[in-house]
This record gives C-alpha cells, sequence and structure tokens, in this order.
DNA sequence: TCTGGGGTCCTAGGACCC
DNA sequence: TCTGGGGTCCTAGGACCC
C-alpha cells in the first residue's frame, strides 16, 4: 500500500533560533511577525504560559517580561535558509516529496512496504533531521495526506509515547484517532466550518467522518469531501508539484500612519517593484495588477476607508519601471486626502510565460527594459541587498519596519556567523518531555 | 503608540455571445 | 404576444492553508 509522510519542525521558527543559541533551550521562546506586531510561533515552554496564537505583542509585554520569555523578530533569512538545510535532508529519504510550507513536507512511500519498517525510517528521519540541523521534527505516516496529517498531531501530541513519530496503519488505529481529534484541529475545517459542525454536535474528527457524502459535497463543497474521503481511508490527495505562482502580493502595514499621499506613493512604488522582481524570478509576466490602501481597522473610534483597484494592463510586463508606473496610477483613482493610513499593498495576478509574450503591435512594454531589468537583478543579486533603486523609491529609507528582536544571520551572512564560546557546550537539542496523564496512545 | 504576510481553490451570479 | 439553450469569461465572496 502506499504511504503518506507528514514531515513537519516542532514550532519552526523558535526552534531555528534555538539552534545558534542553546542558551534558549529551556526558556520560553516566542517570534514576532512583522513589525514586531503579533507572536507568530512559540516554544512549547510558551505556550504552556499561555501565550496564544497572534497574540499582538504590545498587550503582552508585561507577561513576556513577568516570565522571562525570550523574544525575537522574524528574521526569514535564518528560517528560510534552515528550511532548505531540512528540506535537503528530507529529501533523501524518498523520491517523492512536497514541500508544503516552510517547515512541512509530505513525503510518499511508493513500494516502501516490503522494504521498511516504516515507524523505523519514520525514526530514522526524525533523528538524522534532528542531529544534522538542531530542528527537532514530528513525524505523522498513513494511507492519505489527510491521515498523515492526523497522525503527526498524534505525534506531536503526544512525544512520550510516540517519540515524535506516528504511523496510522490499521483501522483501529484510525479510528482512535480520529475520536481523539476535535474538530476545530482537522486539516481542512477552519474557524467557520468548525462552528457549523459543533452547532450540529459534530464534534471530532470521527463524527465528521461518519456525515453522508451528499450532505458534505452540498454545505462544504468537493474540497469538503475530498478530505472526508481521505479520512476515512480513501486517498484522493496526491502529491502536487512545485507549480508556478498564480498571484504574487507584496504588502505590509505601517510602523506609524501615513497621512501623506507622496509616502504612500512611494512604499506602493516599492511594492510594484518587488513583485516585478519576484516575477521575474519565476519567469513570468502580469497582466493585471491590484492596488490597495486601508486604514487601521482595529481603531473603531477613527473613521476608515478600505479601497482596491484592478487595472488590466495594456501588455504583460514584469518590468518594475513599468509596474511602478502601473501602480501609481492605480493608487491617484483609490487614493483619498484625509484618511490615516495603516497598510498598503501590490498583488499581481493573470500571468503569461516570460518566453511567451505576445507581439502587440501599437502598445508593448519597453523592449530595454528586459535587460535593464536583468542588469538590475544580477547587481542586487551580488550586492546582496537592494543598492539600485528606481528614483521614486525611497533612497534614505525614512520608513522602516520594527523588528528590535532581531537575531543574526547565522546561517546567510558571513559577518554574523556564530562565533563559539568554549562554555557552551552544544548537545543535540531534544524538546521538554511531560507526563500526560490522557493520553489515549 | 503598538494587532503579519503571504498563498490556494470553489461557487454563484452577471455580462455577453451565438 | 410570444421570449431558448448553451457556452465562456469575469468578479466577488467565502472558505481554507501556513
Amino acid at each position: 500500500m502506499i504511504m503518506f509522510g507528514l514531515i513537519d519542525c516542532n514550532n519552526f521558527y523558535a526552534s531555528c533560533e534555538r539552534v545558534f543559541n542553546p542558551a534558549l533551550k529551556k526558556l520560553p521562546v516566542v517570534v514576532l511577525s512583522n513589525n514586531d506586531g503579533c507572536v507568530i510561533a512559540r516554544s512549547n515552554e510558551a505556550k504552556q504560559l499561555g501565550i496564544p496564537m497572534g497574540a499582538p505583542a504590545f498587550k503582552f509585554r508585561h507577561i513576556f517580561e513577568q516570565n522571562n520569555i525570550q523574544v525575537f523578530s522574524s528574521n526569514y533569512a535564518l528560517y528560510g535558509d534552515m528550511s532548505n538545510r531540512v528540506m535537503t535532508i528530507l529529501a533523501t529519504f524518498t523520491p517523492e516529496i512536497e514541500i508544503y510550507s516552510i517547515d512541512e513536507a509530505f513525503l510518499k512511500f511508493k513500494g516502501f512496504e516490503n522494504n521498511f519498517n516504516l515507524t523505523e525510517y519514520g525514526n530514522l528521519i526524525r533523528y538524522t533531521v534532528t542531529r544534522n540541523t538542531g530542528i527537532p521534527i514530528s513525524v505523522g505516516i498513513a494511507p492519505t495526506k489527510a491521515l498523515a496529517k492526523v497522525a503527526n498531531k498524534v505525534a506531536k501530541k503526544f512525544p512520550d509515547r510516540t517519540r515524535h513519530v506516528y504511523i496510522i496503519d490499521t483501522d483501529d488505529k484510525r479510528i482512535k484517532a480520529l475520536k481523539w481529534l476535535k474538530i476545530e484541529d482537522v486539516w481542512g475545517i477552519g474557524y467557520r466550518y468548525a462552528k457549523r459542525l459543533m452547532a450540529m454536535n459534530i464534534n471530532n474528527a470521527y463524527q465528521f467522518s461518519k456525515l453522508s457524502q451528499e450532505w458534505v459535497k452540498k454545505h462544504m463543497s468537493v474540497v469538503g469531501l475530498r478530505l472526508h474521503k481521505e479520512l476515512n481511508g480513501e486517498s484522493c490527495l496526491d502529491l502536487e508539484d512545485i507549480a508556478p505562482k498564480k498571484n504574487i502580493a507584496t504588502t505590509r502595514s505601517f510602523d506609524v500612519d501615513y497621512i501623506d499621499y507622496e509616502k504612500i506613493k512611494e512604499r506602493v512604488i516599492t511594492f510594484a517593484v518587488t513583485c516585478a522582481e519576484k516575477l521575474r524570478k519565476q519567469k513570468s509576466c502580469c497582466n493585471r495588477i491590484l492596488i490597495f490602501i486601508h486604514t487601521n481597522g482595529f481603531r473603531e473610534n477613527e473613521p476608515q476607508y478600505s479601497k482596491n483597484i484592478v487595472l488590466q494592463l495594456p501588455y504583460a510586463t514584469n518590468s518594475g519601471i513599468e509596474l511602478a508606473k502601473f501602480a501609481v496610477i492605480g493608487l491617484e483613482k483609490i487614493f483619498i486626502k484625509g484618511f490615516r493610513y495603516k497598510k498598503a499593498g501590490v498583488l499581481v495576478m493573470d500571468f503569461t510565460p516570460e518566453s511567451s509574450l505576445q507581439v502587440n503591435l501599437f502598445e508593448n512594454t519597453n523592449p530595454r527594459h528586459k535587460p535593464l531589468m536583468d542588469a538590475v537583478d544580477k547587481i542586487n543579486r551580488q550586492l546582496g541587498v537592494k543598492k539600485l533603486k528606481l528614483a521614486s523609491q525611497d533612497q534614505g529609507r525614512t520608513w522602516k519596519m520594527r523588528q528590535e528582536k532581531l537575531s543574526p544571520r547565522y546561517t546567510t551572512n558571513i559577518n554574523e556567523i556564530i562565533t563559539i564560546n568554549c562554555d557552551y557546550v552544544f548537545s543535540l537539542q531534544t524538546e521538554q518531555r511531560r507526563p500526560n496523564t490522557s493520553e489515549p496512545f
């Protein structure tokens, strides 16, 4: 039988911070979003202290201090590099792998059943990744992707019994796991569906799996139906190829409110230029661009304004100069003076491959932009930072992202590489194990 | 004072075409 | 006075993921 594995890095961003700073090992750690806005990753210790996902940092500041919680700004240079290392190792365990997110991958085990004990294999995967990267992972293995997700939850929740590796390979184990899994924790059941299902007294994954296919199809579309079948052991979801993106977005909240049109214009131009870079990276051109701006929705007493506009471009392009021009045209149409703007963004959509650009007799992208953009990319790549900008972009970088607690880019910048203090002794990172009284596994 | 930033897919309904 | 049937494309909105 074909089996799927789901490998998930435990508390990934928090674990990355610990790898190069072992002093953090037993301490609660949280990582904040861009602008140091809210909590997006927590170590187990921080979870136990009751720090919820998405907690606004400013509201929890005193709790951080009281409990000696170690707080970090997002360090995507570090997390991206650590992710690559983990994925590279995982790819040595099977020819078929799908990188599902920065900290998760599905592995497909086809033809393994006669040659491998998959539980032992899972243990080997976990051991190897942790030894070679310092990142602890959990491994779930099952006959479908959705069940592999379930198995992974079990592995993560019951480390004492599972040693972070769990396999669902019998119907008994499947049913037991589904009965244990709360409906809101099922992959594909979000907040809204969970609420509706609980109103019908469907409280766990097993009860959901017993609903009729007709009901599920009618109320949750074919997506819900696929999930339903997968939980019942029928594999509907195969590994997916890394497809080129269909949309690319660059959006940011500002550190303070912006009132001035010129300032917002500069940000929007920069977002458009960044989108153009991302487009060139995947060798696409876009045919439409969306620009949005909005005020701070959390300030309920202040006047609110939120607007977006989609422009159909006269020709497909991935030139930063062109996209910046169109972005400004869009912004002019939606900007209203007098509001306090908190966020803006640029989305590019409707892609054409760079290689198959249609020749438009009258209107087309300036042919000189292509070599120009290539040169810009090359220089920026070589210098490692954005040295080349449009004149309309902020030269002095007067704007800034709040990043007060940024750790070094240990693995991607030679100037920030770790220096070893002999007082530290590196050892394999193991998660704190705690007794659990109510565990069924 | 301070509340992230990306993505995907599906469906319904309207415009428009023959 | 009668007023089809089928198709495509587009958009908005709703759901979800990490």
